[in-house]
RNA sequence: GCCGGGGUGGCGGAAUGGUAGACGCGGCGGCCUCAAAAGCCGCUGUCCUCACGGGCAUGCGGGUUCGACUCCCGCCCCCGGCACCA
């Protein structure tokens, strides 16, 4: 084939053009009127990226094509398609990225959203410039703040002290996941712990909810898994356990204990109260102080992270104190030990050592006593225990309880505790409240003013935005204060319920408080009197299909879907649950690892587009693996996409005038049923194989295409390589966007059968040979033409056929002997 | 340790229990071209055979089945997440 009397394909020049005529027409804009007319509106929502200052790396283009892909297919079909994108620009990473360059975010945010802006509008995604979405705009945190005072005035925002994880040279409060190893994971410092009082959302009182709604969502099952695991619901009893005094009288104080075992009270030899119990000081004997103290102060040394993830060996200090099992009505010790966890539970368990694992491991170390309460099969109440028993079985030295199954057990005994008020069943959840407060400087103020007379109140939602000031100095120091509480004239103001004088809040809110809710701002960014519009988000919302790392699989989801709940419950929205669809992606390798800096793999996405084009980038990245696994990217293998998109480009522009030629057709029926299936489901790499095959067939043995048969394939790789569909679409003779209208292709499924099927012929399941039949052909004529095969024949020779297996249109199978 | 996802040619990866390796990369040979880019044709799991054909092959070991990459049981390894959660 020659390129005589047609230009070559230069995707530079046909992306440009498409690029541009795609924003000149508004072919991807929606007016907001446009918006209020939609009818059949179709929010295909992505992760939207977090500017930093290296640019687009391939996993975000790599999430954004496959979204893209969704989305252009979805349009095609008729849907009026809403794809919006923003920037994720506030937050710790920014501000040090900042610091360490010496350029103010407020300037450095800019220069990368704009940058990223380029890039994005290279790669082809059909996303609505009108209504993007930027956090650190004040036109956009004016609403982050609103939405803080909703919940606020709804009560469930809350100040409380709280241990942090402190980083002493980042001077900042990490989060739990920012911390590993015990070190701050961006610059490896060891990281301590200290109490600041600072914001709550708490969700934990929506964990059940959370929960329950989990299962009503088209969501990839680890996601949900994850979600589910976050939540950690936990079914047990709350027991109380009465402190004595010396002389061995209750006291009247009693210690609560969580456990999901109440079954093994009898068991429960002595007590552990973490060290931050409060009732620690109470139930310290006077000769135990010093060791008591010390040991609780060496424990405040360790952050959060290191007091879980420490050395297995089990640390303690006895109290002195004792209380008494309310089970066995003996007294039993109480210690500290820091493997009790404050933040779990009650901060206070009753060991159980025969078991435990933790607490066998701490009793074995400490010389505690050991019992077994329950069973097991061929076990007796005197079989000595070895290492903690927690299987099943029936209970022992369990006083009236003996010989009950332990579940049974669990139900009686925490029965017969709470009809004595000793306690009472009780569901836990592992989910924590969500602590918003950060004490940086880089985020949107958080909208309290605190009056000496009124205490925390809400500043009126007419006043805001709170600006964040631009200050010069905003590097976090020793203190731990923000460094907002800095900037006296910012943070001086007065109450506005009293008048008299007051402080602004001087810590600004998480960026999770940003990313969740601003797929409710996409389609409302015309209106700057609301957060979201209600017609227009009952119109648009929730999200049809939302597609994003599983990174974002636990703490994103949950806040996006905890905010959702609680507007919902405020009668501000009408839905509860804000992503109907939820699709994670897989992870770009680069030959076999994962890109990072350090290895010197990452792949840079501009020159690769500038070789050879955004639509080639597309479909190779499509291509590579699973979407919903990811894949490895190979530098060579760029070649398979480009080649097809020149082969499509030639064969387009060649093709003639005519009849499509019969197998041609038949192929291209089963191309369009096979892709049709696959894009929903986001299996893009296969779908892209059979384009490739179709259009290989198409150009069989250098045959010139007909245009009836090269017209649907120009359709089907149009969500892929959306230019240069456009560009053939029109050299076809078609006027305006191939995206204007529902111009998918149909099928016939008569026609995607083919005129004969090759059967496959095995003797004792072993391929001997293959025949040509007709579709649907029945046994009998089948397996007589398979007889006469002639290397079946031979290894049919002289044995007996004991056995026929035939499956129509596949294989037969001789069974002999 | 727990949860999730995987292990198939030189490589990325395909395969409703029914011809394992689609599609693509890379490699080898050839064509077109002054040349390059793009393109075209053929071969390419492995071993035996000049060939026809045959043996062996989907992490390992068993099992079910006429037939297993696919289902069941028991292991090993890799990736991601969580981790003293009482």
């Amino acid at each position: 084939m020659t390129n005589e009397g047609r230009d070559a394909y230069v995707p530079a020049q046909v992306e440009a053009k498409w690029q541009r005529l795609w924003e000149e027409r508004g072919t991807n804009s929606y007016t907001r009127e446009k918006l209020e007319g939609a009818a059949n509106p179709f929010f295909n929502l992505m992760m939207f990226p977090y500017p930093s200052a290296e640019g687009l790396h391939v996993g975000n283009i790599y999430a954004f094509t496959g979204a893209d892909v969704h989305g252009r297919y979805q349009r095609m079909r008729g849907h009026d398609v809403f794809e919006p994108i923003g920037f994720d620009a506030f937050g710790i990473h920014s501000e040090n990225f900042a610091l360490k360059r010496g350029i103010h975010p407020m300037d450095l945010i800019p220069s990368n959203v704009k940058n990223f802006t380029r890039q994005l509008r290279r790669t082809g995604g059909m996303f609505d410039w009108r209504h993007i979405v930027d956090t650190t705009d004040p036109a956009y945190y004016k609403w982050t703040q609103w939405v803080f005072l909703q919940l606020f005035k709804a009560g469930l925002a809350e100040r409380k002290e709280a241990p942090v994880n402190w980083c002493p040279s980042c001077k900042t409060v990490l989060a739990n996941e920012q911390v590993i190893g015990g070190a701050c994971e961006r610059c490896g410092t060891p990281v301590e712990q200290r109490r600041i009082a600072q914001w709550f959302f708490t969700i934990t009182r929506y964990a059940q909810r959370l929960l329950d709604n989990l299962a009503t969502l088209d969501w990839s099952d680890s996601t949900r898994k994850a979600q589910e695991n976050w939540i950690g619901r936990s079914e047990g009893a709350e027991l109380r356990f009465p402190v004595l005094d010396a002389e061995g009288r209750e006291t009247g104080t009693r210690i609560d204990v969580f456990t999901t075992r109440p079954d093994t009270i009898f068991g429960a030899t002595y007590m552990v109260l973490s060290p931050e119990h409060p009732l620690v000081d109470e139930v310290t004997e006077e000769g135990q102080r010093p060791r008591v103290f010390a040991y609780r102060e060496e424990a405040a040394r360790k952050d959060l992270v290191a007091r879980q993830k420490m050395d297995k060996t089990k640390t303690g200090v006895f109290t002195g104190g004792y209380c008494r099992n309310p089970a066995t009505g003996k007294a039993i010790p109480i210690w500290i030990a820091d493997y009790v966890l404050m933040e779990y539970g009650t901060g206070a368990i009753m060991a159980v050592p025969g078991h435990d694992e933790r607490d066998f491991e701490f009793a074995t170390a400490f010389d505690l006593p050991i019992v077994r309460v329950v069973a097991g099969e061929g076990q007796t109440a005197d079989t000595p225990l070895s290492e903690a028993f927690s299987g099943d079985g029936i209970l022992v030295n369990s006083g009236d309880f003996d010989g009950m199954p332990w579940e049974e057990g669990k139900r009686e005994i925490t029965e017969w505790l709470a009809d004595a008020g000793l306690g009472e069943s009780r569901i836990n959840y592992r989910l924590h409240d969500w602590c918003i407060s950060r004490q940086r400087y880089w985020g949107p103020p958080i909208p309290i003013i605190h009056c000496d007379a009124c205490g925390p109140v809400a500043v009126p939602e007419e006043d805001l935005p709170v600006v964040l000031p631009r200050v010069e100095d905003f590097k976090p120091d020793d203190s731990g204060i923000s460094p907002l509480a800095r900037v006296e004239e910012w943070y001086r103001t007065t109450c506005p319920r009293c008048g008299s004088g007051a402080r602004r809040e001087t810590d600004v809110s998480d960026t999770f408080l940003d990313s969740g809710w601003y797929f409710l701002r996409y389609p409302s960014t015309d209106f700057e009197d609301r957060a979201f519009d209600q017609d227009m988000t009952s119109k648009w919302l929730p999200v049809k299909t939302y597609i994003g790392g599983n990174e974002h699989a636990v703490l994103h989801l949950m806040y996006s879907r905890f905010l959702t709940m609680v507007l919902h419950d405020l009668g501000l929205l009408p839905f509860e649950e804000p992503f109907t669809r939820f699709r994670a992606h897989g992870l770009i390798t680069h030959d076999g690892a994962k890109m990072s800096k350090s290895k010197g793999n990452v792949v840079i996405p501009d020159p690769i587009i500038e070789e050879f084009g955004a639509d080639t980038f597309r479909i190779y990245l499509m291509f590579l693996g699973p979407f919903e696994e990811g894949g490895d990217y190979r530098d060579e293998g760029i070649q398979g996409p480009h080649g097809f998109l020149h082969r499509l480009w030639d064969t387009v522009l060649s093709s003639a005038d005519g009849e499509p030629d019969a197998a041609v057709e038949r192929k291209i029926h089963r191309t369009v049923k096979q892709v049709t299936e696959q894009l929903p489901t986001l299996q893009y790499n296969t779908a892209v194989a059979a384009l490739m095959e179709c259009l290989n067939a198409v150009r069989a043995g250098g045959r010139q295409a007909v245009r009836a048969e090269v017209e649907p394939l120009v359709r089907m790789v149009a969500p892929f390589a959306p230019h240069v569909a456009e560009e053939l679409w029109e050299r076809l003779g078609n006027e305006g966007s191939i995206f204007h209208g529902a111009e998918w292709p149909s099928y016939d499924e008569a026609k995607t059968v083919d005129e004969t099927v090759k059967v496959a012929v095995q003797v004792n399941g072993k391929l001997r040979g293959t025949v040509d039949v007709a579709p649907g052909s029945e046994q009998e004529a089948v397996v007589k033409l398979a007889q006469e095969e002639e290397n079946v024949a031979r290894h049919l020779e002289g044995l007996t056929v004991r056995k026929v297996v035939f499956v129509k249109d596949r294989l037969v199978n001789f069974v002999v002997s």
